[in-house]
DNA sequence: CTGTTAGCGCCTTCAA
DNA sequence: TTGAAGGCGCTAACAG
């Protein structure tokens, strides 16, 4: 490319080296590095003859360079979510850079759109670039591409899944307990046939949630009746279509229970459709439910929360990198309950 | 898995090089890297050897070191906004990674928070780390910091906001025909006395939609009238407080436009708490409003794609990096006209 | 206090 | 086709 003068630098247009401050400045390249590391050991005159020539060739010291040159820390966290443009995942990525800032570390984010092949080569690259460590919000059961040994060590910390095989910290949500509470709270009203709209049974959420749903049944000596359990599809418009199959079978349930934000909304269409007067709680928050026009109740949890914490313990194990590696930590984001309710009623439509 | 086993590689091992995996397979360093480039003049044997004692050693290039031989191209993209945890960033983030994905690019965040000091910190930030490039949604009107020249040619984009003062690219929403076509459509069902839910003058969002406003009303032979006309501070709960009070004077509005989100929701509270028949209308999708008790209209745009122009026009520049730099572009995002109606009747409050 | 030497991990250039 | 030398920008470790 660049035509090449024996004896003189290549002409570019590219940043300064501390090479041409020093040479500005008619100092040793050691004597600036030195002055912008701040060490103390630098004559207050050397020191303003280096920063003055900094301000006038507005000289950035190369971060790249020099993390190759300290230890090959990169500075960076890699944060691996399966869709950044679904609120959970985004409120979740401003916890983890919330984080990182405090301790002077970048994010990189990476998109996987639930695709595991994808996953894998986000890792990969990120190992690549050396990050200090990841957060992954997996996009299925298979972890292996994650077990920090395969990673020379890379710290890896799972967010909403725990890890299956693979030795590293996570932190989940409480949906056993969410959804048992939840659904407990049905009960309390009364309500003795409640229908479910699950997620597939393989996903990890999916099945704890199920299961926290039965939990409430059998305390409340209620029968899991398999006709009031259905299994939805991750396509928009199929909690609507199973939901109104669901009210229509003979003797239906009084109160639905959604395992996720999705199915909640579905359910909540075929309800509000069919003017049918069935109770609805789901997991996950529904933003904005109280201006809706018929209540919800939801689980909620502090996503941003389980980004802090999932970069806590990032930070830690990348800490205590060389320590004699603790155990993998799982820890539990708690639940809470949300009764929407609609602030008003209903008012006539202008126009 | 996971058990230790004496023999076994460390807890933590440092990442082996070309040198190691040169040792390894007994070969030059030079191989190793002409094997992993892909370097067609390595023989097959060369190369076998190579790949084997990469798999074993499970070697993984350092792009950082490579970046830096290579030109300082980092391969990443800087990506500043204010609020990841809004949709409406978390959206234009996304934009933003699939392009850069599909270049083999990576993104750093940055949230701001709106602050303007946080913001120079992470342009400096970004800089050092020498990032391909870098988009911004500048949380202020004062934009020195991000002029080119003073980075050193790095290429910016700034997203939502034009650029003043400095010779960037950008790529903007269409704030003025959004905010009037909305007021024209609230004109068409024969309102005559609007009420304007406004951000701050200084803002450039806020003055284009004020000014789109007004627009429509000039264009109908209505006169402005500043009793309509109020400026709703950035805070929770402003903008019902503000709205109840603009309803409450004599000879009230029929109908509201907000010219934002917040401002939306606010007077959408205000309204159904007085009971009001008044219309509304505001810029800014309000995702699932169609569950509202009230209809509702709203100016929406597609916010991924002002990240994708954004992540477009930015890779065009760092692309033509070297030639003479073009005269800054301006795109601008069109919007339309969205109308939420309750899809079905109130239906009564199942208890 | 300041400068020199050497090398982080990789790749360009040139020689064999 | 392969290897040796040198350097990208920066900074430890050692002079002076």
């Amino acid at each position: 490319m660049g035509s090449i003068t024996p004896g003189m630098s290549p002409e570019r247009t590219s940043s300064p080296t501390m090479r041409d401050v020093a040479a500005h400045a008619e100092v040793s390249p050691m004597t600036v590095s030195r002055t912008l590391r701040g060490d103390p050991r630098v004559s207050p005159e050397m020191r303003a003859r280096v920063l003055a020539s900094v301000e006038v060739l507005r000289y950035r010291r190369n971060d790249v360079a020099r993390g190759l040159r300290t230890g090959g820390s990169s500075g960076l966290l890699g944060l691996i979510v399966t869709n950044l443009g679904n609120p959970f995942y985004s409120e979740l990525a401003l916890g983890v850079e919330s984080l990182a800032s405090e301790h002077g570390l970048r994010v990189v984010i990476g998109n996987t759109g639930g695709d595991l092949d994808r996953e894998r080569q986000l890792v990969d690259d990120m190992a690549s670039r050396r990050v200090d460590g990841i957060i992954v919000v997996p996009a299925g059961n298979d972890h292996a591409h994650l077990e920090p040994a395969g990673l020379h060590g890379l710290p890896v910390v799972l967010a909403t899944h725990p890890p299956s095989g693979v030795d590293v910290d996570a932190v989940i949500v409480d949906d056993f307990g969410g959804s048992r509470s939840a659904t407990c709270a049905l009960i309390a009203q009364g309500h003795r046939r409640i229908g479910f709209l699950g997620l597939g049974r393989s996903m990890w959420t999916g099945a704890e949630r199920l299961r926290g749903f039965c939990s409430a049944l059998e305390d409340a000596g209620i029968p899991v009746e398999d006709a009031l359990l259905r299994s939805v599809a991750p396509v928009a418009g199929a909690a609507e279509a199973v939901t109104t199959e669901l009210l229509s079978i003979a003797d239906p349930p009084t109160a639905v229970f959604a395992a996720n934000n999705r199915n909640t909304l579905g359910a909540y269409r075929a309800i509000a459709e069919r003017g049918a007067a069935t109770a609805l709680a789901g997991f996950d928050d529904v933003p904005l439910a109280d201006l809706f026009a018929a209540p919800i109740s939801v689980v909620t949890y502090d996503t941003g929360e389980v980004g802090r914490r999932a970069a806590t313990l990032l930070l830690d194990r990348i800490a205590g990198a060389g320590q004699p590696s603790a155990h993998p930590r799982l820890v539990t984001v708690p639940t809470s309950l949300k009764d929407y309710r609609p602030a008003c009623g209903p008012q006539a439509a202008p126009v």
